[in-house]
DNA sequence: TATTGTTATACTCTATAACTATA
DNA sequence: TATAGTTATAGAGTATAACAATA
């Protein structure tokens, strides 16, 4: 028999996203980052990016978003950005040796944070977790959809 | 067998949980509210607070950031503050009958949202996803207490 | 002195619109 | 004209510090 829900799965949800965005915020800062900046050295590290677009589609912001976030690494020396030879509109964002390190100590502590954030939790319930934030994923993708239809 | 976990279960959550608030806020930016405004109402009408300390408390926000909240939600006439004649360091918050309405606006909103959040999901699993965010909860509270008895 | 709440100020993240440069 | 990115500007949410009112 399942426990009965005392209040909204999303407002649960939010309750206990934030508290963990917090304390993960923290982290990073102990770490000298921050969430956005952590985004953005993981989606240059692990994936092939063509663009500046596609980099802020990956993190999940605005293009003209990003451009703030890479200008304050760039100006911390964690990146630098030149124009593509071959396509000079576009340009070609890449992390400095500061940058690698950044990315280094925010991994650790990222990584530190999640070990602590499992503890007590068994693999096959991660998996269950995992499963049941991809379902509530896709309905609020849902959700966008049908207020685009009905817009 | 559980299936592999390809990211850290803080990132994922961080990122359906962005996924919910944004879908979430847009329900209730539909419906004339926000976030804050909705958990300060829903606070109000469900709990006995006895002053604002308490009310941000339960928000989970600073007093100073309540204030303005209040403030804007006092300026649509959505709520009054007088003093409580007893202790008279105490503002006493009360809905208007608009604020009544707003309340019942956003709560119908929710509950959509709820709904369309849950589709699919049975209860036993919403059961599961508590105790899980329960725990990560907890967690990450250990991580505060850890960080604050290193510091 | 301690408590409740407000004011002043600022920071972070985000977005949209208008712009520049390139194609 | 279309695309990539930047600049200008603004808004929402949050926080800390200093303050006023009250006990």
């Amino acid at each position: 028999m399942p426990a009965p829900v005392p209040t909204p799965i999303g407002r649960e949800l939010a309750r206990v996203a934030k508290s963990v965005a917090r304390a993960f915020d923290d982290e990073l800062a102990a770490a000298g980052g921050s969430l956005p900046q952590w985004l953005i050295l993981i989606s240059l590290k692990t994936r092939q990016l063509a663009s500046q677009r596609e980099l802020a589609e990956a993190v999940g912001i605005q293009g003209a978003t990003l451009t703030v976030h890479l200008d304050a690494m760039q100006t911390h020396g964690l990146l630098t950005r030149r124009r593509d030879p071959t396509n000079r509109r576009v340009h070609l964002v890449e992390l400095t040796a500061e940058g690698q390190e950044a990315f280094s100590r925010l991994r650790r502590a990222a990584a530190d944070f999640d070990h602590q954030l499992r503890a007590g939790i068994s693999d096959r319930d991660i998996a269950t977790l995992y499963r049941l934030l991809a379902r509530l994923q896709h309905n609020v993708a849902d959700e966008v959809s049908a207020a685009d239809a009905t817009s």
